[in-house]
DNA sequence: AATAATTTCACAAAAAGTTGCACAAAGATT
DNA sequence: AATCTTTGTGCAACTTTTTGTGAAATTATT
């Protein structure tokens, strides 16, 4: 029934021969108003294909049902995978989601928060892109009554906020025990941006896990600033160093895989050579070449949860706010064992 | 810095001594305000950190600076990618995005579609489910004056409307041809749905190729189906015939990485016995076992492209929106020769 | 039957901006 | 000096919905 477009209340009231006051009402339930009065609405309102305007609505209550996340970049298979379950959790309870990338720049993730509040949408979750650490963005968000849930990269004052995170310490942890137990004794470690706490955490797990075992701490055989495809430049880096780590912690899955690319065409075996365990479980890493020992995230559930806490907070928004305390959610990771480190 | 909040047109005119509309003009570099006033007006808003109310302005105006998109899956990394050139040229055209997923389900996708139209969305580009054929959307859209714009997947009645695709038809026939050239003669195809134009062309350029090069259609080397990671079975009834083909050109990338997979642990040798080749160059297709050869869509093109087209059709709405041409932009895919099918 | 209590609904204001029209002041023309 | 333009502002209406208040209609009480 392709409606005109255009029916308000005024529309159906005058139809009825009452006022808007008494549709809007109706709509409601509101018990002021006559039973059959309300259901005469209804039934007219459906016949007419009414569709309340949400923008009216929004003006006059402020709440416009819409959420909104930000991400470093809406094309990594992590954050896309995050934003999938949390769209499904926020679209279950009615509300749409508005998606804000930073391209992992801090001025325009500071543009976007902006622009979300501006918008004035219910509840932002955010993952900061790596240099953003000292952010204002929960002032700003409390300034105007609006939640924020940080997830997966989180600001240095973590505690303050609602967070959901992996629990990156015991991953790096973990990370050097299964190598432990195969055999390495000189285990390196490709680290992620040290601004970022998730890779600050892997770091100092991978640090208190080779101190627990009596190991080695080679500064050497510690590659940072692994981003994207740099795995590539470490791989030729180890290959030139007089005495090379046997085993391999690396912060990412892509740096993993293009290092084992390189040892592999430089005629080195893996895990033989070097055993190799990386972080994110891409979607192809069964498949490769050598397949990839890497962690789970649980990348659903961190949507998931991400998106219930702060839609809980958007509704309990008028009671308790400033008392509650901030809630951190750990989700639990798992290893998957592959050829790379067995 | 941190405002209370709430600074209106209203408390900036009465501290200038002036009037609502005199302020909105200002702030709208309306030539009837006088250069002096307008700098005033301006000057003042900057101190006091005036933020218009975007909700008041569409209320008024009915443009909301918001475009919609709707797609199958954020988490597939093909809509992903797409996704981001898209959100990158609407955000520099002053657009923020609101992003639904149908999850590939015909009923959830008219939902997300009849909820950004009430939330009157400038504009919408979206990419069908599966089986999602005759929709209605064009009729709703021009019905609230809203362009849409369709990508990679499209509607049976498709020529009416603007979309953006690849040369599906040419993808299926250069790959027969690959194959071809290296040896092939008996070559096969996974399927994808076939409700989907885009998956209907690749099996006519299939179709065409092989009619070309006089080679023989076997019905049995026609796997339909394929839809994730159905490449496991495929490759199970391959195994199984008493002909089977010596190359394949999957509709998707996927299924033919499952199915490599399962070849080569069933001992057969990629692409010595058989050749594959792949849609839609994902990202680890180069560390695979056996890489796998794959086109290229393009698919930052394919995003930039819509949106550049919706925000066009936005802009020139008033002109002449009934007498253009819909557009059809075709973006040009790219083969990727890797081992699997040299 | 008259007053009180309750129910039902209409009016108008409010939310924050935009815009057509009218009107005043200044400048130009005769 | 009187009339006509031009320029700059203000008033009020408009977008659609929600809501406080108060009046009218209905029912109950004595």
């Amino acid at each position: 029934m392709g409606e005109k477009s255009k029916v308000t209340i005024y529309d159906l009231a005058q139809k009825l021969g009452t006022t808007a006051s008494t549709v809007s009402r109706a709509l409601q339930d509101n018990p002021r108003i006559s039973l059959k009065t309300r259901e005469a609405v209804k039934q007219l309102a459906r016949e007419l294909n009414y569709i309340p305007d949400p923008i009216a609505h929004h003006l006059r209550t402020g709440k416009g049902n819409v959420l909104g996340i930000v991400v470093p970049r809406i094309d990594r298979n992590f954050f896309a995978t995050i934003i999938s379950a949390f769209q499904a959790v926020a679209q279950k309870s009615g509300y749409q989601l508005i998606i804000a990338q930073s391209n992992e720049n801090a001025d325009e993730e500071a543009a976007a928060v902006r622009a979300l509040v501006q918008k004035k949408v219910d509840g932002i979750a955010i993952s900061l892109s790596v240099n953003s650490q000292n952010v204002d963005y929960p002032e700003l968000c409390s300034a105007h009554n609006i939640p924020i849930v940080f997830f997966d990269r989180t600001p240095s004052d973590f505690q303050n906020y609602d967070t959901v995170t992996n629990d990156n310490f015991q991953i790096g942890y973990d990370a050097v025990l299964q190598l432990y137990k195969r055999g390495c004794r000189k285990i390196g470690h490709f680290s992620g941006p040290m601004t970022q706490r998730s890779y600050i955490d892997r770091y100092r797990g991978f640090r208190k896990a080779l101190e627990d075992l009596h190991l080695d701490y080679h500064q050497e055989w510690i590659i940072p600033g692994i981003t994207e495809a740099t795995g590539y430049d470490a791989a030729l880096r180890i290959l030139q160093m007089n005495e090379r780590p046997d085993g391999i912690f690396s912060a990412g899955d892509f740096s993993a895989i293009t290092a084992m690319d390189t040892f592999m065409k430089k005629g080195l075996s893996i895990p033989r050579d070097i055993a190799i365990i990386g972080v994110a479980n891409e979607p192809l890493d069964a498949y490769l070449a050598t397949p990839l020992s890497s962690f789970n995230l649980h990348r659903h559930q961190i949507g998931e949860m991400t998106a219930s806490i702060l839609i809980s907070r958007i509704k309990g928004d008028d009671d308790n706010q400033e008392l509650e305390q901030p809630s951190h959610i750990i989700v639990k990771h798992e290893l998957i064992l592959r050829d790379s480190s067995i």
